[in-house]
DNA sequence: CTGAAAGCGCTTACAG
DNA sequence: CTGAAAGCGCTTACAG
């Protein structure tokens, strides 16, 4: 049905091997049957079976990318990086979410794949580890982690968030909390130091009820900013782990009858579009989630040509946005990530 | 390196034929040999290479998801639930936004998968219609097209428009207006007809100023809900394609100076978690986009291994959330879906 | 420059 | 029940 190699060779009169080499442009073929083997191409609907290459080339020119869920805006931005970096280099994206992964099931996942991305927290750290210890190429999306043979792409978490802490205590909020990720968020955990860093830094008191666990929900922020809000003394200002859980926050002062910034200034993390639009707008640390994709899949690549060269790992900076709900009388519809 | 079928029928003092036979467990083996093959399946740590197989067997096992853009809420769910779905059936998924997709990359593309979802617009047509030409298994995900031959899997967007619009009337409203997808959307196109339809059939009037198109961003329903807003006779309502428009309609409300529900009610169209945290909460009419994505790998699947058989054309239910911002006193939070 | 042949790592009729 | 062999569709040294 399909065409072979072996239909265009019969057709343009001469070995496979001829047509390969023109097929692939690898090798030198006489401009004459070059045209011949073209035309056979041409008229039975010709393309190379990627599979048969795969096996002869031992390359699927596939790269997979294992994210903990991917029905959120993080992980979907992270793929269209991904996705478009990869196609720039001719190369096919599987997509896997972690769920049931384990390290057999990686290992067969390996088997059609050239490399894999690896994002997400808890068992990604395993899936890592039984990667580097089964020789795949791997590379760790999101966070840095001290011991571990792979190559990272990361955001500058702690800085970004370090940053938002301090722009909190430059507009004079001296009560300031922070609704952290979940417990098995790496990121999360880099945040809430940076949280606690900056308010050490500057002196100013740290009470342990301010620093609530979250989960990247608005459903949570929403219960946190709440329970906040019942304390003898509540915060003035909140920092929040991501933008899901600021809106979440946002919402409960609101239906608590407080006002935002005014009663309680929020700074969230991620710098969403979305951000923008909700009442009032959001100041959020912008992350460059896409380009976090796409350096991952162009720093996979670079790994797999060069298989023995040293460790590398990027930090991709992070960016305050400035809207209204830290305070600021800003535009209200900035976007992050237009400056760079 | 990777130890092959070679490696662990010497170990193991068998044919590769037998080896094959007791990993694929297709066939019968003696319980001595089964034993003695499993034995240094494990010790050698032995999986099949999978393109191998996908050459001998040809099938790959892996499906290709073809979308306009993932980085979006809507793709990503789409995703998330394609390859949920994949995964039960221990296939694997390939992602590709459309981009620069055309039939000659479809078809290279075909060569590494079983069949392809093709959602999204304007170019999708295309890219099915030569798939269908080329006789690649494809689905269509997304909406219904009259006279092509493929099996398709949509959510009912007349009903579930028709249903809003018939809600806000309902409500009392009679100036009532219609924020479109862009022009290439066919969902969008079917959401419009149902607007104009179920005013038509309530003998309310439709001012041509009253429908302006859109294009599913924050940023054109904040635009052409402040044209709205202009009008020497502005809508007391607004019926909006989806809910980022929605939100960004909402923004515009409050910006000029106006109260939602109070001097204009709105209603979106997708049911997002995100739109019960604006303010007010967004009533939408909710579509389960995870659910598509699953439906859409069950049909592909399914054609896969019946060929033969008749175009499977799958509809699934959309559902009103009620919350606050079509004049509703109802609950703040309520997300869709959660009925199913 | 071109072809015959081996090899990539599997599966599966066909014999026995 | 098990093995030898052909086949899946390519690529690429090796000769000529």
């Amino acid at each position: 049905m399909r065409a072979t190699i072996y239909d265009v060779a019969r057709r343009a009169q001469v070995s496979i091997a001829t047509v390969s080499r023109v097929v692939s442009g690898r090798a030198r073929v006489t401009e004459e049957t070059r045209a011949r083997v073209l035309e056979a191409v041409k008229e039975l609907n010709y393309h190379p079976n990627p599979v048969a290459q795969g096996l002869a080339l031992q390359s699927t020119r596939t790269l997979a990318l294992i994210i903990e869920g991917f029905d959120n805006i993080y992980p979907a931005k992270i793929v269209a990086g991904a996705e478009t970096e990869a196609r720039v280099h001719d190369y096919h994206l599987l997509v896997q979410q972690v769920a049931d992964l384990d390290g057999d099931k990686l290992r067969r996942l390996s088997g059609r794949v050239d490399g894999i991305i690896i994002s997400g927290a808890a068992t990604a750290d395993e899936l890592l580890q039984a990667a580097v210890e089964q020789d795949i190429h791997a590379v760790r999306l999101g966070y840095l982690i001290p011991d571990l043979h792979a190559d990272a792409v990361v955001a500058d978490n702690y800085k970004g968030a370090y940053e938002a802490v301090e722009h909190l205590i430059e507009h004079g909020y001296r009560r300031i909390a922070h609704i952290s990720g979940p417990e098995s968020s790496p990121h999360g955990k880099e945040r809430a130091n940076a949280y606690l860093a900056a308010l050490q830094d500057h002196a100013i008191p740290q009470p342990e009820e301010y620093l609530v666990r979250g989960d990247y929900t608005h459903e949570r922020g929403f219960q946190a900013m709440a329970s906040l809000l019942e304390l003898a003394e509540p915060p003035d200002a909140v920092f929040c782990a991501d933008d899901l859980l600021a809106m979440g926050a946002i919402l409960a002062v609101h239906e608590l009858g407080y006002e935002v910034p005014d009663d309680v200034a929020i700074i969230g993390f991620d710098g969403l579009e979305t951000g923008a639009y909700v009442t009032p707008p959001l100041t959020s640390v912008y992350q460059p989630i896409e380009q976090l994709g796409r350096v991952a899949v162009e720093t996979l690549l670079w790994r797999i040509s060069n298989p023995d060269k040293e460790l590398r790992e990027t930090v991709l900076p992070t960016e305050l946005v400035i809207r209204r709900s830290c305070g600021c009388p800003a535009a209200s519809r900035v976007l992050g990530g237009t400056a760079a």
